[in-house]
DNA sequence: CGTAATACATCGTATCACGAGGTATATGTT
DNA sequence: AACATATACCTCGTGATACGATGTATTACG
């Protein structure tokens, strides 16, 4: 996939794999897997932008003798979301406008 | 709307604003302006890129006594379009994992 | 005993949208 | 005549950002 077209996304996504339960890195890139592709270092840049932004926080635990940093949606976080479906209905719209006209003779 | 939930949008908008008729700089940032704002820097950006992709082709004409350059889509700028129509599936279910889970408490 | 999986992190690079600035003509407006 | 606005093009520098490459360390498997 196009990698300019989850830009926008990819922060959202990394919002709502912890949205429900916290979560740690390793586990965030498995979970997002099925619908978008990661590397690891995407995943911990976009993580340090969304604490910077104060919309996760962040804890450390240890499992199994490793230690793993476990990341908490915060109040700001899921306000993210909540805009994100809001600018959705733009994002449709020129949609709408990219294909007019296409379905006829497709 | 964020930056950059546009990207890899932008280029396809403008592939679509050319895409029935040959158009210039200046007409299409109005024609795309209900649907996205972009500034001129960023649409000759784009021409340029397009262009050098083989995906539109260049003609310089006059009209009232001013140079227009207008630009014409090719077969790889439709092929482009059509791609982009297939990778919207995969943006779609993105969605949909997103705001999975918070229809029932909106 | 080596390889994969788990788990974290940093750095440099390439792509890209945009503001700021520049050039030039035509059409109002005062 | 002077000035503003609209039309029409273009370039340069900057900031944001996704990712490959690379590094560290432990656990599990064969």
């Amino acid at each position: 996939m196009d990698i300019q077209l989850k830009r926008g996304m990819l922060d959202v996504c990394v919002l709502a794999a912890i949205k429900d339960e916290d979560s740690y890195g390793y586990k965030i890139i498995k979970d997002l897997k099925p619908y978008v592709e990661l590397s690891e270092s995407t995943l911990y840049t976009i993580l340090k932008r969304l604490e910077a932004a104060s919309m996760l926080t962040t804890r450390t635990a240890e499992h199994d003798g490793r230690l793993r940093k476990y990341y908490h949606i915060t109040d700001a976080g899921h306000r993210r979301i909540e805009e994100f479906k809001r600018e959705w209905k733009e994002v449709i719209s020129i949609y709408q406008f990219v294909i007019k006209g296409e379905e006829e003779h497709a």
